[in-house]
DNA sequence: GTAATTGCAAATTATTTGCATTCCT
DNA sequence: AGGAATGCAAATAATTTGCAATTAC
């Protein structure tokens, strides 16, 4: 399968690594979930679809796809989430803690906070993937009752 | 020992709740902390100073705390890190990934970023206490090699 | 006294590691 | 072939839960 709009597989075989059926299916899974899955997740979805792998095969190479920049972790409530990292731009999200929605923001958006920060403080923020929780609109308006 | 500025105390007996001797350890402990320490480290501080509790007490403390908002978790790292909450103004951190110096900034700085977003998304940022990463000055000067 | 809390032990959940075997390239 | 990667099983580590005993108020 390589419906992915961006080639990993010879990426890594140009490294010298192998392209495996495991590392295609997490791959393959972690590109079509909408929220971001957790590593027990991916597991149980592999399976379902009809995939043989072990746990510590998925934990294995979700740190390894990570460490190559294919898959970007993030930590969410205590457990590791992960998302497809790939050659795109970073961004952020918004959580509603009152609906749960996400909202994404651009990186470039937050550059601009970013660059507030920089210049306040000489930091300079390299975090590529914040989780911001809050309100959405409609919840700030329920929230008045 | 009652050398907090605010007296949590009373707070919880006029709500019906105990003030334990592991609650007090535990309060104590997360005050003169350092940095934030985690249930791990409180459990062993706490024994260390010679307290009888066990780790499932410091667990259920440490929400039950967090729950009331006398102390507020924080995720770093997979684990959750605890810190005094308290009647102060919220604030966010930001840490160095070169030497893992960590930067406070206090939460109105932040509180500006925050309109922007809101103004650009209606989104309502209302964490308290953001763990940013990035480079300090003086590890971003060194990166340049 | 009595309900809130604790301790202890056992159960969960998430993740890691050693090692022999398998399988990409 | 030959090293990379997997499976399996066992080891950690963090956290949770049931329940009887304890204790703060």
């Amino acid at each position: 399968m390589s419906h992915h709009t961006w080639n990993y597989q010879d990426a890594l075989r140009a490294q010298g690594y192998r392209v495996t059926p495991q590392r295609e299916v997490l791959m393959d899974l972690v590109c079509a979930a909408r929220h971001r899955p957790t590593a027990q997740e991916l597991l149980a979805a592999a399976r379902a679809r009809g995939a043989t792998l072990d746990a510590a095969t998925v934990y294995r190479n979700l740190k390894f796809l990570t460490e190559r920049g294919l898959l970007r972790a993030v930590e969410q409530g205590g457990v590791a989430r992960y998302e497809l990292a790939g050659p795109r731009a970073g961004h952020h999200h918004l959580i509603c803690r009152g609906c749960g929605r996400e909202v994404e923001v651009a990186g470039e958006e937050a550059e601009a906070l970013f660059e507030a920060l920089a210049a306040r403080t000489g930091f300079r923020v390299t975090s590529d993937h914040l989780v911001l929780e809050g309100l959405c609109p409609s919840c700030a308006e329920d929230a008045r009752s």
